[in-house]
RNA sequence: GGCCCGUUCGUCUAGGGGUUAGGACGCCAGGUUUUCAUCCUGGUAGCAGGGGUUCAAAUCCCCUACGGGCUACCA
């Protein structure tokens, strides 16, 4: 194993979605490509937004895609707690240090004063007023109060948190690894708090101490990080330690209109955008998964691994271990990418039809229980292979192909009445008859007995094949009319024919009285 | 408002001084097929705008426009 090592750091206050899985997939992609380590922390930091069962949702979603951590939470290593709620107590000495090395002071500003003051500057039209070097000593802090009252209130103990004291007139240099040079003046920069009211740190400290003790060599994060990366480069300089190379990704934006891809996307647009289904106690609504959704895990990894990233050939289907070979950071793209569900589904389709009919039929067999169809395996492999080609969704082998299993409610009768012939009765009913003394009811038996019937009789195919198709699954659309007759079988086809030639002879007649 | 990032067919993208600007999805047409689907062939459609630099710009520079991110005791 190499000393790359990388983490996938998501917050446990909702479900996971697909622009975190991208995240996690290019950090694992990077990591199995270098034969690195990936890691997985939660960074629950923040105990207001915590939602139950979040951390389980996303280690249950990166588990359906494979996407398994090598180290980390819910696996184990020798860096851990990997949950930084557990972490509490170690960054408190490396906030210790910040203040004691002038590099970061207390303040006692409530939030509620602050959010004042922010409003009260709005009101104003003063936009952009941050907490920082000019304007830190007209608030409530170490820096603007007297030794004595900085004691005071530090006893006291309330309301204390403590704040990065940026240099002034510096400028920040880093190399983004897919952005190349970033350059940020110290000035602009807000003194951020990194450590809460509560105890416990921000995102901002408790990323960096975590990273730098957890041996992170690489950080490929989103964008939303980019404009704070200058704060944790300082805070690596000022502990002395040396910062990991970043690679910030671009946002999965809406499929239509402008914006980023939010939750309520996927029921507006009638596509997941959560791994697994996800019932929000805060809506009290179900959000669709691309599980549920009859997505393949292997097809939606490859559709997300294009969504910002192209291994510059035309080639565009990969499985992950393909990916993890071919996968180059430097070929990841730098503008966002909307989420473009038709070629999502193209993915999906192309999966399907690649995976073995066993594989599909161990798939499909749950679902078929459910709906409460009792078939045979083999019965569901043959199903699967007849039935894949016109599947985009899982789902479809069910609707697409229901025939297969009852006849359906509602046939075509349209097309029914279009291609029966009244005169072509005494036809259907000696072909059925042919059928029904069949020995051997496979495919290509049927396929002669057919065929030479028209040939016999000097009829079209046009003319008989149809309301055979018709007669046997209620719909025009299907695999091969003989092939799906076997897999029927002689007593459903017999039973199915005999009753539909009545019901279309009534149909004509109806139609012509 | 400020700071930062971005902009090639409708969408995902290749192309980084000289290309008929390439591929994929979608869409359209044709072929294969007893239907549908698959598959095959072809078509449709793009360098945000304006200035430079250069013999030559999609490509380098500047400006504008548009899009996005950040601007919390959220991550």
């Amino acid at each position: 194993m190499s000393n790359v090592r990388v983490r996938f750091a998501p917050s446990p206050t909702g479900p996971l979605h697909i622009g975190g899985v991208r995240t996690a997939l290019y950090n694992y992609l990077f990591a199995k490509k270098n034969d690195g380590t990936f890691i997985l922390r939660i960074e629950d930091t923040d105990s207001k937004r915590y939602v139950p069962g979040a951390e389980e949702y996303i280690m249950k979603s990166l588990e359906w895609f494979g996407l398994i951590p090598d180290e980390g939470q819910g696996i184990g290593g020798e860096y851990g707690p990997y949950r930084q709620s557990e972490r509490k107590d170690i960054y408190g000495k490396y906030v210790q240090q910040l203040v004691e090395q002038g590099d970061a002071y207390y303040c006692f500003d409530t939030s509620e004063e602050l959010t004042a003051w922010r409003e009260k500057n709005e009101a104003q039209k003063i936009y952009g007023v941050k907490y920082n070097h000019a304007s830190r000593m007209n608030m409530r802090n170490s820096l603007s109060l007297s030794k004595e009252e900085t004691d005071r209130l530090l006893k006291e103990g309330d309301n204390v948190t403590v704040r990065l004291k940026i240099p002034t007139g510096r400028t920040i240099n880093f190399t983004d690894a897919v952005r190349g040079e970033m350059s940020f003046s110290s000035d602009e920069l807000d003194e951020k708090i990194i450590l809460k009211g509560d105890g416990m740190p921000t995102y901002h400290l408790a990323n960096i101490v975590d990273d730098h003790l957890m041996k992170i060599t690489h950080v490929i994060r989103g964008e939303e990080w980019l404009p704070s990366t200058a704060h944790h480069i300082l805070i690596y300089e000022l502990f002395g330690w040396t910062a990991p190379s970043f690679s910030h990704l671009s946002l999965i934006l809406k499929p239509v209109g402008s914006g980023k891809l939010s939750k309520r996307d996927g029921a507006k647009f009638g596509f997941p955008v959560f791994p697994l289904e996800w019932f929000d106690e805060k809506d009290q609504k179900t959000y669709q998964g691309f599980k549920e959704d009859g997505y393949l895990p292997e097809a939606v990894l490859n559709f997300i691994s294009l969504l910002g990233w192209n291994p510059g050939t035309d080639e565009e289907i990969f499985t992950l271990d393909e990916l993890v070979q071919i996968f180059d950071p430097e070929r990841i793209v730098k503008s966002g990418a909307k989420y473009d569900v038709d070629k999502s589904r193209w993915f999906n389709q192309q999966y399907i039809i690649a995976k073995p009919n066993t594989e599909l039929a161990d798939l499909l067999m749950p679902m078929a229980k459910e709906r409460g169809y009792d078939v045979s395996e083999d019965f569901m492999i043959k199903f699967a292979e007849l039935m894949k080609e016109r599947a985009e969704m899982i789902p479809d082998f069910f609707t697409a192909g229901s025939f297969f299993f009852e006849m359906p409610a509602e046939i075509d009768e349209k097309m029914a009445k279009k291609k029966y012939k009244l005169e072509n009765r005494p036809h259907f009913d000696a072909l059925i008859a042919s059928m029904e003394g069949m020995q051997q009811f496979t495919s290509s038996a049927l396929e002669s007995v057919v065929k030479s019937y028209i040939a016999d009789h000097e009829l079209s195919f046009g003319a008989i094949m149809p309301i055979l198709r018709l007669g046997a699954c209620g719909t025009m659309k299907g695999p091969d009319l003989f092939e799906t007759m076997e897999l029927l079988g002689q007593d459903t086809v017999v039973s199915r024919m005999k009753d539909s030639i009545e019901k279309f002879t009534a149909l004509k007649n109806a139609q012509n009285g």
